[in-house]
DNA sequence: TTCTGTGCAAATCTTTTGCATGGCA
DNA sequence: TGCCATGCAAAAGATTTGCACAGAA
């Protein structure tokens, strides 16, 4: 696996330490929203400032390096990985990777080849239950 | 079906010109933004504030009688019909409306039973082709 | 008549932008 | 050193709210 360093390198991104924190964040979070990596990041990083945030994850996911899951009633972000599933509880609104299973993947595929597919199930967590 | 005074009136809210004109644009249009109602209905209803199509919109969700569509960059609502995927343009941001498969619907209900499902294919459309 | 819904304007949030300065390569 | 990136503050955009009045039931 390349670190965060490498990524940046190969995308042309400057390996500044408000992109190395934001990446750090993601890896720790799993997925968190632009208000929360802020508040989380300003802990340990008091001048990093929110426009930095935008801007960063804007060419974060122009590079795709991370990817927008698009949840109500505010987007969260994570690190680009192979295409999953997403299980959002409704109540705690926390977001839990899941598999696409090989059979409605192949099915997608040979209907939309090719095609970004994002799949969302809202339900309620183990722990929220 | 219904009409959608009936609609509106089993869900105890009044069928006021504004409801009933938002009702019809998302039935014509299919999919709309806020402000595509709010430009579309003023042309006929220059008295329509784009205040009342936010707290419409709210409230006809809250009563389940419209959906919304999470699509980049802004949401779009539709009316609630049987549960169904989303083709979304990635050129030209139409959306249309796709057939969950019986085998995907099956599959997904037995491992996440009674949930909420969005399924949603970004590609290009004919038109776009 | 009653009470919910509307329209307006102000307030609040969210996101973007411009620009001088800082810091990675 | 050369440029890209950052931080700040202001601007722009999106959404919500409060309140007096209008209109559906």
């Amino acid at each position: 696996m390349q670190t965060f360093k490498e990524l940046l390198d190969s995308s042309a991104l400057k390996a500044t330490h408000q992109r190395l924190a934001i990446l750090n964040e993601l890896d720790k979070k799993g997925h968190a929203s632009i208000e929360e990596i802020y508040e989380s990041i300003k802990q340990n990083f008091p001048s990093m400032s929110l426009a930095t945030i935008y801007k960063n994850i804007s060419s974060l996911k122009d590079k795709q390096i991370v990817s927008e899951v698009c949840t109500h009633p505010k987007s969260k972000f994570e690190i680009t990985k192979e295409p999953h599933a997403h299980f959002i509880c409704k109540i705690c609104g926390e977001i839990e990777d899941i598999e696409f299973s090989d059979a409605i993947i192949d099915e997608l595929e040979k209907k939309y080849p090719k095609s970004k597919k994002e799949l969302y199930i809202y339900s309620i967590c183990d722990k929220c239950k």
